[in-house]
DNA sequence: ACAATATGTCACAATATAGTGACATGAAGA
DNA sequence: TCTTCATGTCACTATATTGTGACATATTGT
């Protein structure tokens, strides 16, 4: 990405990585320490820990309150929601008719001039 | 990610490139050859636009069909729909209760022992 | 046969990300 | 005060991702 990255940006980053997504499966569930959370992912370390945090922080997907010496780590809801209203259900009526074409195009594929395996051009192994 | 990656992963991979969505976006319209997808992404190069289709074909979100030398990309939006799914429809208890913690937790910041801002512990500029 | 076209593959550089260990600091408790 | 605890920050490595140019190959049209 070389444009300044976005809010939404932000949101996609922080939910391509497994572990986050984890974390925020377990936060969703309960608030915890950022201690309860690197139990719970060992052996990650807790650097490691506090690196995916911060990529969710940043994403405004966990919000942060202290007490005292401990840290609490919030899920917070609302990002995950507005990606799935702007990706998601704004485009049902694009995903249904894609795939009614994708369907189409897929039965068609008994056409000798068309194929869905790319099995033309080339030398077999190279065009896979 | 150490972990073999699994379908969804390939897919929140995938979509977590803003241009990988874009381009997901324009064939969520129509189907495109790679020469066209090339020609919309200027100034990013031929071969800059295969690795990102390579990554969207890995997902599943795209799909590859063959007319003699032009390659037709369509989108599926069928892993989407998965993910979608799983994710956010699976947890919409989970996300509003969490929301409504959060709330919670976010005014009752007046207290002086509890705070939302982190001002607490370490100098201020280090413990951001 | 030949040239132009559309695509695939390779090798490489630049940057981003994930992860670890060492060290530092404020809070809480004895 | 002194010790322990929970956390933050820094320096560094390893790996992944993104992007480019050069070259190769099949298809199409002349």
């Amino acid at each position: 990405m070389k444009t300044p990255a976005t809010e939404d940006d932000r949101v996609w980053r922080a939910l391509s990585d497994g572990r986050r997504r984890e974390m925020l499966d377990r936060l969703a569930d309960t608030p915890m320490t950022t201690g309860a959370i690197v139990e719970a992912f060992a052996p990650l370390c807790r650097t490691g820990v506090m690196k995916h945090l911060e990529v969710l922080v940043a994403a405004e997907l966990v919000v942060v309150r202290w007490q005292g010496r401990v840290r609490w780590n919030h899920f917070n809801p609302v990002p995950i929601d507005r990606i799935s209203r702007r990706w998601i259900d704004g485009r049902r009526r694009k995903m249904s008719s894609a795939l009614r074409r994708l369907k189409d195009v897929v039965e068609l594929s008994l056409d000798p001039d068309e194929t869905v395996e790319p099995i033309k051009p080339v030398k077999p192994e190279r065009m896979k």
